[in-house]
DNA sequence: CCTAAGATGGCAGTCACTGCCACTTAGACA
DNA sequence: TGTCTAAGTGGCAGTGACTGCCATCTTAGG
């Protein structure tokens, strides 16, 4: 039951006509900025309609972002399947490996860094991180804390993962792997539940 | 040398026209919401011309966040004046009070309701806390925090304190100030600088 | 008082995004 | 297999945020 074998012809044509706008809007976003390109060149790219590609991607922002409810659902199970007598704070590092694990594709590396370039996709960034957040939250609250301590811990946890990322393009000379790892380093010495059981 | 007494007339009338216009706009989207008013008709009950108003505030999320600037230097100077002798964390939280209070306008409450109701300005007010992160870096940094451990302390700091803040319309049976009390004392686990001197 | 800098308003243009409608095509069912 | 229906596409017109340009007016300062 892993990737639904998408039977009909329909589905199929869609699931194609969004590949193409999407890989074709992210070349345009790689060589020219993603403010320099317009809605109209990347449906000429594509060969559709502009309206089509409205249709597919409601706002242009979601040319970039067209895995966030992928990527919320993916995290969302990952901490729903973790086992419980694997701690707290090391099933949330878990799950979220697991989830980035989606984003090895060729040029997303490519990708992230447009994203630190842009302001403006930024912006749509928090409201992808926000709703990580209320996903670490459903977690913490399974796990006994109560909403108040739920929503500071996933807090303090999304903000220190947040400021890893960032440390990957502020100090690239430490591999990413030690900026997480300090993260969650840091992050031990708070009050997971259920330890204060 | 607190607040330069605007000598000039043309300053004047520029920052008169500023607070119309705003005063105008803060009305409108109150009543109206963010995105169901138009620029032109801020414009007309401000009285000016729609090309003034962005002359003003080159974007329309600038009307309501047009104390940026102010919020984040002041943030900056309260932590640079902070004295040495003072506890990291609790030097923090001290800048962090001072700053809000800038926010004890009359009106102030409902437009942090508003920003609660529109995703857009949401979406911009994380352009603020990063500045925010930006100036408590900076500070963690002259505690002698490394450039990593600032930026993942301030990362956690922030977090926390924005979860904080949602707290305050999501569990709002409990006031405000408990709401940071509990963060600040969850985050006081943390190794903060430069007590692992 | 005179000139230069700064501020305003109007105009035209770009671009993201939307509603509407006409047309084509794939799925379903007789 | 033919037909009806629903989904997908494209074009068109319109709104609203934002920008560059220019003509006009006001203030600063000698």
């Amino acid at each position: 039951m892993s990737t639904e074998p998408r039977s009909t012809l329909r589905d199929r044509n869609r699931a194609r006509a969004r590949a193409e706008i999407v890989a074709a809007a992210h070349q345009l976003f790689l060589t020219q900025g993603f403010g320099e390109t317009s809605v109209e060149q990347i449906a000429a790219a594509a060969g559709v309609a502009p309206r089509t590609v409205f249709r597919h991607f409601p706002r242009k922002e979601d040319l970039v972002f067209h895995r966030h409810a992928e990527h919320v659902g993916r995290l969302a199970a990952l901490l729903e399947e973790a086992p419980a007598e694997r701690g707290t704070l090391d099933a949330l590092v878990a799950a979220l490996l697991g989830m980035l694990r989606l984003d090895e594709g060729p040029s997303d590396g490519a990708m992230l860094r447009l994203l630190d370039r842009e302001p403006e996709l930024q912006r749509r960034d928090a409201a992808l991180v926000a709703d990580h957040h209320a996903a670490v939250v459903t977690f913490l609250r399974t796990r006994g804390a109560d909403a108040q301590r739920a929503e500071l811990l996933a807090g303090a946890f999304m903000g220190a993962v947040g400021a890893a990322r960032r440390l990957v393009t502020l100090a690239p000379e430490i591999p990413p792997r030690e900026h997480l790892a300090a993260a969650v380093e840091l992050l031990r010495a708070l009050d997971w539940p259920p330890s204060s059981v």
